[in-house]
DNA sequence: AAGCATTTGTTCGTATGTATG
DNA sequence: CCATACATACGAACAAATGCT
């Protein structure tokens, strides 16, 4: 009969710490240096426990910078409603803006066929960061079509959601005529935005938006963090809602 | 008024040349220095024609390897009802599985909670590569109760195609109860599979299928190459049962 | 912008205990 | 008892990415 090995008894010491919240997920745990010397072990034997811990995506590590909690990754339902701000409430983070840009300017041939607009009719672009909790989820890049729309941008700076922009200027509801998924790599400024790896994936989403009348309202682009959000669609997508697993044994 | 460039003359040949079918989707176009002899142009001439081609997504190069024709990307529509042969013959293209992996085995506790069984349970896996005209669209690694379909293993070898070997072991219909969606990095044997290089980008698909009385019959990884599919889901999908396509025969 | 300290990643080598045959 | 194979653990040095000043 063998003996446990040692680094499995770090790796229960750790995770325990993880669940009763000392570390929370996003938390640099101590350098291996520091968990050799409070284990009185090896480098190596703390490394080990680190990798194990790695192998089941409980913690990632990156070079030079430290080990990390992994996040528990957003959960994003896409339905015929989708809204960002609901859905980071939902699992318990704040949702957050960050405008890059914000004006107006004549349409090209792919907006104007989304929207269903004349080539150069004036739209109104809004690209910018949606964060949850503090990290960065998701570069978007969203077209409105302004004659349709008259004040919206002002709206937008005011309310900061495009749900509640939208209804202030008379559009009480909408919803996603049609979504188109694929994977993409981070071009270099998404991946400054975003904090990621230039090349790292991306789950690019390019959707239309109507009003209750049918009338396009949004044509949008948004890249996800592949390593930070989780789309997911539920074929009761009006029912229940499915509680969070967090469990880590 | 200035004549219209030579390199414009190029690009105008050259896709024809795409559209008429000469060059095929994925197919290497001739080397600049090729092209440069055959338009009798210096080759900075036959790149400026190429780098216009690549600018509007016509072409891609890879350097060391050559300029391509940029495949256009497989749709994939997906809903309640999901059947890879019906899309891939939808787009006119010719659906082919070639399998990784067919074995029984026990399931682990991730499956064991997709398909509500009790851990262990054999179960039996399905793995292998979907092509769509040639070429491979996604790495499929399927997971099945063997105890609830038996005979599934031999019906899969017969028929090759999922829905017609559940329709053989007595589940008639099946669909989508949930599904995740990321995008993550392909790993170097997916990177082989689906000639592609490491860490490019997939579209990583997590679903349930439910058999018609609600149990579920298939719990289902797939991952698409980002740059060959586009999954879309359109906002008509809920109400009515889709009349299966029977356009191309 | 260049340099420096910090931190993880990798690769040598060494030693020990345990199961196998 | 010996040979072998394997996993565990420790030590040292260097490589490479990161963050800070």
């Amino acid at each position: 009969m063998t003996r446990s090995p040692i680094w499995k008894s770090i790796v229960t010491e750790l995770e325990g710490d993880i669940a009763r919240g000392h570390y929370a997920p996003g938390d640099k745990l101590p350098t291996e240096a520091e968990l050799s010397r409070r284990f009185g072990v090896n480098r190596h034997t703390a490394r080990r426990a680190l990798a194990d811990m790695a192998e089941r995506d409980v913690v990632h590590a990156r070079r030079g910078a430290g080990v990390f909690v992994k996040a528990a990754p957003f959960d994003y339902p896409i339905g015929e409603r989708v809204r960002f701000s609901q859905n980071a409430r939902a699992s318990g983070r704040t949702p957050e803006k960050r405008t890059l840009r914000l004006e107006t300017r004549p349409c090209d041939a792919t907006e104007a066929k989304a929207l269903a607009l004349s080539e150069g009719s004036p739209v109104l672009v809004y690209e910018g960061l949606s964060l949850a909790g503090g990290t960065a989820i998701a570069h978007f890049f969203s077209v409105f079509p302004e004659p349709r729309l008259p004040g919206l941008r002002q709206a937008i700076e005011a309310h900061g959601t495009v749900t509640e922009a939208l209804r202030a200027v008379g559009v009480p509801d909408y919803t996603r005529a049609q979504t188109r998924l694929t994977a993409e790599a981070a071009t270099p400024v998404q991946a400054l935005h975003l904090t990621m790896r230039e090349g790292q994936p991306l789950l690019r989403s390019e959707s239309v938006n109507h009003g209750p009348d049918g009338t396009p309202v949004e044509y949008g682009l948004t890249w996800f963090a592949g390593d930070r959000v989780t789309l997911t669609i539920s074929a009761t997508e009006a029912g229940g809602r499915h509680a969070p697993d967090t469990s880590t044994p």
